[in-house]
DNA sequence: GGCAAAACAATACGCCCGTATGGTTTTGAC
DNA sequence: GTCAAAACCATACGGGCGTATTGTTTTGCC
């Protein structure tokens, strides 16, 4: 097995890190998280190199040495931000899953790392060789998310645990959609109206699971 | 007043078409669809003027002369999908209100075009210039589709009003985070389930309100 | 028919993009 | 200390982009 950091990038084995390997390391982070700026601030199609070194503050030369190809870059970008880890909203440890979800849209979606994330989504919607690259990240990413919400539930039987599925996907397609809407007319707070509406609809459909479980369980 | 047509540009007075006008909008108009169809297929930022042209098979200097600028070729791409009539659901009577949301996402949401729009929406985000031209129209064409399913849950006072405007904010936030999932891992089946289980948690939400006010009314 | 304007076409131009290349500095094993 | 590899840098280059320019055809009005 090979180590890897968040970035897919080999590391030495043993745990051992050369000092080469972390001034490489911090400096794709540091790359990676200026492409992210760039992104949230100028989107993909004005993203361009020349943006991206100038903002992180290297050498075009540099950047070519880590990420050889603009392609290389936003994979490596996207792993990255995929890569963010979910337990923001576990500091708190408060049960109620509407409070959970709106952290989550809070600390997670509402953001200029989700905004990022989301450009380099559909700018890899036509190009095939993009997305085949950024595929498997999203994919364990968005199941990482669903096995930290699925809990909340109860231990469910395999049909009640498809229908949350389907009900997380709902949440996630809605909460990018509150993204894009943002700029048109929907301010901050019109955007938190929706949000509250909709987990009106959500959350009884999600406890309604969770108790009808807990019920059978508890003697 | 000055008459138009679907794109913003002037027509002559008292409905008199001339040829020349004619063939301009006609121009115009295949140009449009080229782009749309570019934008459809390619994205935002490999769709460029030379692709547009190739598709539209037209010269460059012709679409130079519609549209002087890209930025103006995108306004007026824009206006003319925000102009796409939303009468389809009208066709068959089925007053239900599930058939009709799901006419509307087969119908208009999840087609090429509104893949288009969505472009371009994404786009504007970080390009306020863009922005500002197309945030009329976008604000109309929302307040028709608004008023093309209100009055399906009857008369409203103003409360229950803002809040179905709340659940079709709702409703097309899900209806386009669900076409940007459409790549990883969601088939159209699994949107459709999707799809399905939104509608099973907004129709009661919209029908309470009508039956509400129905029994009131009724005698 | 004459003529100005609109519609369309061909080509030129400058810019910036992403990548390639060659050179310099830093690092780490020996 | 030596030396190869890694890291980093400066610059060059071809290509495609969006736009400008200029020329040709079509249209509509007198």
């Amino acid at each position: 097995m090979v180590l890897t950091d968040a970035l897919g990038y080999p590391r030495s084995m043993s745990g051992a890190v050369s000092r080469q390997e972390q001034k490489s390391e911090r400096a794709r982070q540091t790359i990676c998280e200026a492409t992210v700026a760039c992104l949230a601030e100028y989107g993909y199609s004005e993203t361009s190199i020349s943006r991206v070194v100038a903002r992180a503050g290297v050498s075009k030369g540099a950047l070519q040495h880590h990420f050889p190809s603009k392609e290389d870059l936003m994979a490596s970008t996207a792993s990255y931000l995929l890569a963010r880890p979910v337990e923001h909203a576990d500091r708190d440890r408060t049960v109620n899953i509407r409070d959970r979800l709106l952290t989550f849209w809070e600390k997670m979606t509402n953001t200029s790392a989700y905004l990022a994330l989301l450009e380099i989504l559909i700018a890899a919607r036509t190009d095939r060789v993009l997305q085949a690259r950024i595929a498997d990240g999203l994919k364990t990413s968005i199941q990482e998310i669903d096995a930290h919400f699925l809990p909340l539930c109860g231990d469910l039987n395999a049909g009640d645990q498809d229908d949350l599925l389907l009900l997380m996907t709902a949440n996630r397609c809605l909460m990018r959609g509150l993204l894009i809407e943002n700029q048109y007319g929907i301010d901050r707070e019109r955007q938190r109206q929706v949000l509250e509406r909709w987990f009106d609809l959500l959350a009884p459909a999600l406890e309604a699971k969770a108790q009808h479980h807990q019920t059978g369980e508890k003697p």
